[in-house]
DNA sequence: CTAAACCTTGACGCTCACGTCAAGGCAACC
DNA sequence: GGTTGCCTTGACGTGAGCGTCAAGGTTTAG
């Protein structure tokens, strides 16, 4: 399948592909005319791509689930470079919950006109 | 007080204030020579801004907050303006506590080696 | 023959809140 | 007078993940 088709079936772009490709997450053999060519199996690797960004993955993360995949494993979170990944991502989702519930506090106390009850200091930590 | 005076004291820099500046949240009156010129009520503005920020909002976000300050309340978020933005934060960040709940659980699933259980879709949905 | 619908690479645009020069003016001290 | 340390405006850079042309080649339908 060429890539107007891939991108169809996966529900993304062309431009998507061909930036997943440019970073290395995506291969594809040429046709004799130049034209990108790709099987079920891509598919397939695009899918995970798709549904770890879901979950607030950056591209560089499904590296390892990606490269996974593409050793012969049925699931790309079956590596350890992948379970590595789960790991840390779980902790971010943990500190950022926390900060997130101590927002939450802040602004249901400005809500109630109570002082402004500062946010404990979290020195430059990033929300997903 | 100049404009590395106040960034020193608000522990920003001078680029920041006068990006706040070009984005009408500050406003300086200037000395013969050109020079900004500031007084203590700036560092409240800047203050309020910062601590805005410091708990996911945007610059936009801040804006009714220093309208407030300068339309001589005591407190930023003693307008309807800033209360409405109080309001509408704490949506975000219940449903970003939401999501991430779940993106907790397809990250659990993960390391338990189940079913790669999808987080129910959320049609792009930005997390602070 | 021509138009439509694919494909190619390359390059700039976008968001946000500034960082980082560049080139120069102003003020104070030795 | 030279140096240091402020200040000014202006303009480009940053990161992530593409979107959006631009300019052209290929294949198929009419």
């Amino acid at each position: 399948m060429r890539i107007g088709e891939l991108a169809k079936r996966a529900g993304t772009t062309t431009r998507a592909l061909r930036f997943y490709e440019s970073q290395g997450l995506l291969e594809a053999r040429r046709t004799s005319n130049g034209y990108r060519e790709y099987g079920e199996h891509d598919l397939r690797l695009v899918r995970e791509i798709q549904s770890l960004q879901a979950v607030g993955m950056s591209l560089e993360d499904t590296r390892p689930f990606v490269a996974c995949l593409r050793a012969g494993h049925e699931s790309g979170d079956s590596c350890p470079d992948s379970r590595e990944v789960y790991r840390r991502k779980l902790a971010e989702v943990d500190a950022c919950l926390e900060r997130l519930t101590a927002v939450r506090e802040f602004l249901l106390a400005g809500l109630a006109f109570q002082d402004p009850c500062l946010v404990p200091e979290s020195e430059e930590f990033q929300c997903s």
